[in-house]
DNA sequence: AAGTCGATATCGCCA
DNA sequence: TGGCGATGTCGACTT
């Protein structure tokens, strides 16, 4: 009925009673194991919203950062969740297990009853690496700041993240001419806000500028979709067609 | 070392051999089980954009819907991920246990390597029921369309979802004197985005009806930060404090 | 398939 | 701690 594994790596107990669940999950959390367990239960949450979920079998985990999660059998996203943080609990209520997670600020809980254990586990171990990923928009950045001509011939970056009334703008600079560049940096094909957001930081700067100033503006992204096609057009905005570099 | 309980809910095996690990996760493959696997594993992936990640403890959930998420003790958010949809597969590579995970459209893959295996699980259930979720935007919608002097005195929706050349309008209205009113709700406090939208739809509108016409734009939230509500402000759009309905 | 927008978005950074 | 913007955002809905 119990599986542990030397040195307590795991300890996982099948079909177990609510008490030695409550047992096991205990020891889990004093351990700062990740704790999982798989069964039918009904979830609560109330916090920023409210929701319930009526009972199903489930996939429950609850990470020693304070995060949790409710998984069922489909979607990339939990069903249920809270943030890393909170303050996770176990107890046995009417003979039924019960887990807890809340936090305050904002004041959330979430509560998992379960009608029937299948399997618990207490999982122990440990993570020193990071994640390496290529491709974002600070990648994208460095490409232009290497070599600002992929942008246009002329073109000189004098800032990154020059801050304006209306936020901090990707990269500042100026043209062959002298004219103040404001370039809005996207690492994907972009929609109505980001042309927006390049406004902002135009209009900002040109009110800085006071009357006189022409500030022009740039997106750089590998595509628009036409309703942002048309706002740049409108709004007197320019676009650079540049990708992320690929490894 | 395996335990397998009644009726095959649960399928489980401490520290397999790479071979036993395969013949559990096929398994469980065929009779569309959750397939998670604790143990000491690198992963790579390659998409949208490109990640590496060395080796370390991690627990990995490989769903029946093609769903496939990479968990460390720390964080909501799997350190990778693949979306539903995908096509799974687990085979065995000089000696040891491989995971991976495809799709095309975008074309993307990710690999998940196991030097060490802890825990390996079949876990099947059924899950019928849906999140039951309140106060969301669109409860905020209900609640001013049953009560529009909540906005103001005087105030008739006229259409929902009314569209735009800037795209749809949550709630279009008119006032007291018979001026057109957009609303733009948000559920929670807003930043310059939220403003920047609800411009768009009033600029939009007011080219719709020609040159004479004044739109009323009305940006409906819990609050607004001190940076959207200069640019309320500076556009002449107005505010009114609102929130989503509590139970 | 692509566009658009909401989300209990989450996450990281910076004031 | 709050504001702000990026995200391999995800997911739902519409065209």
């Amino acid at each position: 009925m119990t599986e542990s594994e030397h040195g307590q790596r795991t300890e996982t107990v099948q079909r177990p009673t609510p008490v030695a669940a409550h047992d096991v999950i205990a020891r889990g959390f004093d351990r700062d194991a990740i704790v999982t367990v798989f069964g039918r239960c009904t979830v609560d949450y109330d916090g920023r919203a409210t929701s319930y979920l009526e009972a199903g079998d489930r996939h429950v985990m609850f990470k020693p950062d304070g995060a949790a999660l409710v998984h069922t059998d489909e979607g990339q996203q939990p069903v249920n969740w809270q943030p890393p943080g909170c303050d996770h609990d176990v107890y046995c209520e009417d003979g039924a297990l019960v887990l807890e997670s809340r936090r305050s600020t904002p004041d959330e809980r979430l509560t998992v009853r379960f009608q029937e254990l299948f399997q618990v586990s207490a999982l122990s171990g440990s993570d020193e690496n990071d994640l390496a990923l290529v491709g974002t928009e600070e990648d994208l950045r460095q490409r232009i700041l290497e070599a600002p001509s992929l942008l246009e011939a002329g073109f000189t970056p004098l800032a990154t993240e020059r801050d304006t009334p209306a936020g901090a703008v990707d990269i500042y600079g100026e043209d062959d001419a002298g004219r103040a560049v404001v370039v809005e940096l996207k690492r994907r094909r972009v929609g109505p806000d980001a042309v927006g957001q390049l406004r902002r930081y135009v209009d900002a700067l040109e009110r800085d500028f006071h009357a006189d100033a022409m500030v022009r503006g740039i997106l750089v992204a590998p595509s628009v979709t036409d309703r942002a096609a048309r706002l740049l057009d409108d709004h007197g905005l320019e676009f650079v067609a540049l990708e992320p570099p690929a490894e």
